[in-house]
DNA sequence: AATGAATGAGGATTCATTCAT
DNA sequence: GATGAATGAATCCTCATTCAT
């Protein structure tokens, strides 16, 4: 067995093990025991490496934001007209990655846990606002009122995520309803 | 005193005292002790009543989703047109009793719950179907593709709910950005 | 089983199976389940009635103080002269149920645990404040130098507690070597 | 650099770590994991030397005795009449180094953990009997009952100790309270 | 109808200790 | 000699739930 440089090893199984456990529950009831036993380990060695379950839960909701931001910035990376970019950061939300049922789980639970965890909410506000200012800036050349277009896309955005992780019946492709509804609401860029 | 009768009464107050708990906390790690005490009661009586802690919460999603049905109906009786019924769908869906912090904490947590609860689940849909099958009746007059319409609009009410529970700034009434955001996807009716 | 009134009863047994529990380990290093087991209880019973493990150590050490203070007071009617008042607390402190094994043990443990408790410490302040105005009023009448009389008598009386606990071979009673000790300070009373 | 000889100063850095530790928790509730890290090394390493967590305490309460016996002999070293060694005997229990707030803490822990464990017990013992018979050959010319005198000083010293290591306001300095106090008992030396 | 009493089961966390390198 | 890695065992504490009255 190898002696060095575990840690980083240990960490990245607990968070995938982690997003795992919590796709499996459906919530974030699931023990640190199962969590660490799912990724090869004691309980005791995950907290050892995280120091507090809540330490386990902020690692991977940063694992699903990294993972989105890279799902965004490779579709940014391609796109060079501003509804090219609109459409990246649309479909990136619905992303494969992101639109995996664990991860999606994940996500929405981190979302209410942020309602009472100050570092879950802080985590998230980088997300929103993250996402808001992309928007914002793919916005600006082809929308008189950036700002309030990219709140009702970015709400689109959340309130599609949530009826896909209830399993909703969804008429079509997410991404699609959310530019067909705001196409009337640009402008021509020039 | 006779005692008869105390039964609607204590339930409502278990109700009531589950959302105020699930609202403070911003979670549904609620105890069942706690919501008795706010309620005024034993837990033993709680159990006596609901049976199990699940009951509970299911009844408080019940109750939170009946007052959102009385904001609907009493809205729609008032309307006439299809843009009226439109409007006071939407209208309802951020009424003062839903957008009541507590109320939509409770509901946001609802919401999730229902990703582990097939009890939960089965009350999201009565609400998802109810709210779908009256946007699509308010729609058919004045859209082409009111289903999906209807859906885009559901989400969007969803989107907005999420933010306004984790309290995000919102830059203007939800109420009104929906409706300004369906407008151009709307045709006149006759 | 009977149903009512239960809580003095079980916090009594607990305080004793707490003292008995400490007395038996020769150190604080007791489990709550052990202390209520020895009491007849679940562990969880003994925290719904105090709260955590040091409510029941304090409680434990309030149960010796009084247990002191009984010994102390019912001695101290008897006294008429200072020198039986002197007497009185010296023997009081030496009493059978002070001298009890189990009792000392505790006493002992307490003592050191007051240097890492705010709480174990006040209460230990209370005793010695207790003490020390009982022999200074005692010496007042026959000793020029009351206070230090007193905090020497006082030392004398934990250091043979200590040895007494810790077993050490003891060449005489500890009340009359602190008797004998002391005679030579005091004077005439008229 | 080689390492040899490193245990020794290994050992010597542990025990003085676990005083400090000891002194700062103000009880014997303190971590390997922290001993170890104050003196710079790791838990392993410790158990290497030490075998285990006790053998550490012992090891400190062994270090703390020998500083005592040096500051025992060097003054002891000094006195040429009983009375000198008498005194010389008693300032040792309170020398600068006895005194240092973080042994005598240790110290009075060290001396209730002899109440559970066998090997601290043994260790006290020697320190007790050396005193006895110390103070007992300091006495002998000058006291009709050295043995009973001498367990009165000891007892003296111990409880002056732990008033110290509580904190207690001491009104003077406690050897000159010991030496007063003895006084009356002393007779002539010839 | 109502509750105090009671508990079993479980869960987070800590820590002394061992081991492979 | 030295340490990061790893864990089993324990411990405090919580809580839903049951029961006798």
């Amino acid at each position: 067995m190898p002696k060095l440089g575990m840690e980083p090893i240990r960490r990245e199984a607990l968070v995938t093990a982690a997003i795992a456990e919590i796709g499996a529950a459906g919530s974030l009831d699931v023990t640190v025991s199962a969590i660490s036993k799912r990724a090869g380990m004691s309980s005791a060695l995950a907290h050892h490496y995280f120091g507090n379950k809540d330490q386990i839960f902020l690692a991977a909701m940063r694992h699903i934001l990294a993972g989105f931001a890279v799902e965004v910035h490779s579709r940014l990376s391609l796109a060079n007209t501003p509804r090219d970019r609109l459409k990246a950061l649309v479909e990136a939300s619905f992303a494969r990655s992101c639109f995996d049922p664990e991860v999606i789980s994940a996500w929405l639970n981190f979302y209410v846990k942020a309602h009472s965890s100050p570092d879950a909410m802080r985590l998230l506000r980088v997300y929103q606002r993250r996402l808001r200012s992309n928007l914002i800036h793919a916005l600006r050349p082809i929308s008189r009122k950036p700002e309030e277009l990219a709140d009702a896309i970015a709400a689109l955005i959340d309130g599609l995520y949530i009826r896909a992780a209830l399993g909703a019946p969804i008429s079509r492709d997410p991404a699609a309803t959310i530019l067909a509804f705001t196409a009337p609401h640009l402008e021509d860029d020039q």
